[in-house]
DNA sequence: TTATTTCATACTATGTCAATAGGTTTTGGT
DNA sequence: ACCAAAACCTATTGACATAGTATGAAATAA
């Protein structure tokens, strides 16, 4: 019942390229570098993003990547279902053919959409904008403390 | 994301031995029948949610299983944390102890703290008599269908 | 004593996770 | 034209978890 690197990451990615977007290219390396993240595996999952398009990429030097919309169009959901697969607790609940045949008389079931529907009611109401806003938040008030 | 079949066979066994608890021992083999489970693996399972006190067993021939207590007090939440451990999205929020250094920065934790009570919520406010309650009206209601 | 049942432990095949490794391609700067 | 920097692509790896099987020991009612 964990989400795995893969996806948290993710979130962190983009969390960092909406931070720091300055119009500038941000390179793989240095998100690696903020994130404390392997570099190699990072250009893994981000090219995940890139490919769904929630980044985009320049390639060759000065290249890099960059924030493709505006930080309140991704939800944390959409990126955790786009690195992770589904979020459901359960395989019964994918795709749209139910393939166990218990599903008829399965009490269970009904747990599980509920579980289901309070975990998507998390993830689709957080977008990059709410966390990026939280940060800035957050380094304004450490700004007083110097 | 998933819960496993431990888990999910845990609340079904439970289920199970709610439905038909007539004071009678319960078979391990009965169980894996009616739920089509794998008598062994069953097994396995059962064995934790004993050691757990949450069933009873009765050794020997003519020996078997049976629900320790009533089951209202049984949540969904208890057997899936029995079996499954944590139900936390996230290791950070694991134990007493935060390992990790990035904690204090780390703004996604926000969403994962109300991931997991988003999911708290759910299994800890069904249980097993909740469950058997459903299964007997639905029965019910077939009876009428004959 | 025997059949039935729980109990305990070891084993296995498969898959996933979290990377690492080793390249190819593209492109700006010189 | 060349070089270095960067994205892009694919294969491989080691560790671990999952979902069982397999084998047998211990307990007990009949």
């Amino acid at each position: 019942m964990k989400i795995s690197t893969k996806g948290r990451y993710a979130v962190r990615v983009m969390l960092d390229l909406a931070a720091n977007n300055t119009g500038e290219c941000i390179k793989v390396k240095q998100i690696a570098e903020r994130q404390g993240i392997s570099e190699k595996y990072l250009e893994q999952i981000i090219s995940i993003l890139n490919r769904a398009g929630y980044v985009k990429s320049v390639r060759g030097a000065q290249g890099g990547y960059r924030i493709a919309k505006d930080p309140k169009n991704y939800t944390i959901g959409m990126i955790l279902r786009l690195t992770e697969g589904s979020l459901s607790p359960v395989a019964c609940l994918d795709g749209d053919v139910n393939e166990c045949e218990r599903c008829d008389t399965c009490e269970t079931l009904s747990v599980w959409k509920d579980l289901a529907d309070a975990i998507d009611n998390v993830v689709d109401n957080v977008t990059i904008a709410d966390l990026l806003e939280k940060q800035q938040a957050r380094l304004g008030a450490m700004a007083y403390m110097i």
